[in-house]
DNA sequence: TTTAATTCGGATAAATTTGTCCGAATTAAA
DNA sequence: TTTAATTCGGACAAATTTATCCGAATTAAA
């Protein structure tokens, strides 16, 4: 579905989202150990979100990554995962042909589209803030 | 959303449903063209269909895939896409927390979970005979 | 029986994704 | 001003997926 580099991507903008409610920085070593993931790799990813102005980040001590309040709210995992994966959710087809054309469609178009545009959907309306709500609960969890 | 491979398998197994349909054999090298898929990987793909008795192979001159009349309305796109891909439909999860788990869910389980039971359900009610109805009407297209 | 067409199947190679390493740049605090 | 903590960013390495190559096995037809 997302690639692993999205996954992570995600994991850490809802791990930021959730301590940035509480006005705290968080270092890339933190996140990589609440989302359990490799140090270095999220390193790029989370830089790559930055670049994104989906994080602000800062360097030297007490450094690290947040989310502006306000955008919490504002922020959606299409954002993230767009930022990550590019639009091959939006254009990426069940059978992969070159380019979709919906004039030439394959014999999937139809079905797959009305998937497709759930999935869109469902990323679009989805915000951080949402995602953290259960976790601040200890109902959710980003590793076990 | 499929791998490659999965993609080579779904569009060639339409096609020889569609062949099928005529009573009409088709050798892998008819099948890599008709969907614009490399040769060999082609083959490897198709190999293991046929050891899930999804297609019927048969070696020497004259040879090549078929699927029996019967099948092609009841091989849906679950099979295949199960031969090749796994279960990964069904378990892989949209944060990849390493088994699922109910109990503990990741923040995006129950709106990843809907999307996904979407897809099983699209994937288990389309027959391979669905697909071929467009295709034969030119309607639809395996390549471009 | 010989030949040729074909799938079978393993070895290998190329491409992509995932992951590591390390030094440079930045910055807060000592 | 020095030190140490941190992100930045490029080079590299490992793992996985995608793709190629080639010989073996099978089988229909010559
Ligand atoms: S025709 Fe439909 S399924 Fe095929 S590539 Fe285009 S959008 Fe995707
Ligand atoms: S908790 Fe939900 S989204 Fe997360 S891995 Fe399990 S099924 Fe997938």
């Amino acid at each position: 579905m997302f690639s692993k580099a999205c996954e992570y991507g995600i994991k850490a903008s809802i791990y930021i989202a959730l301590q940035s409610l509480q006005d705290k920085r968080v270092s890339l070593k933190e996140i990589a150990e609440e989302i359990n993931s490799p140090v270095a790799f999220t390193a790029k990813i989370l830089h790559q979100l930055a670049k994104n102005d989906i994080l602000d980040s800062v360097k030297g001590p007490a450094g690290g990554f947040q989310i502006e309040k306000d955008n919490v709210e504002k922020l959606k995992l299409s954002h993230v995962v767009f930022a990550i994966d590019g639009d091959s959710i939006y254009s990426g087809c069940g059978l992969g042909l070159e380019k979709c054309n919906e004039k030439q469609p394959c014999p999937l178009h139809d079905k797959f589209v009305i998937i497709r545009n759930e999935l869109k959907q469902m990323l679009e309306e989805t915000s951080l803030l949402d995602l953290t709500s259960g976790l601040d609960l200890g109902i959710t969890f980003l590793k076990r």
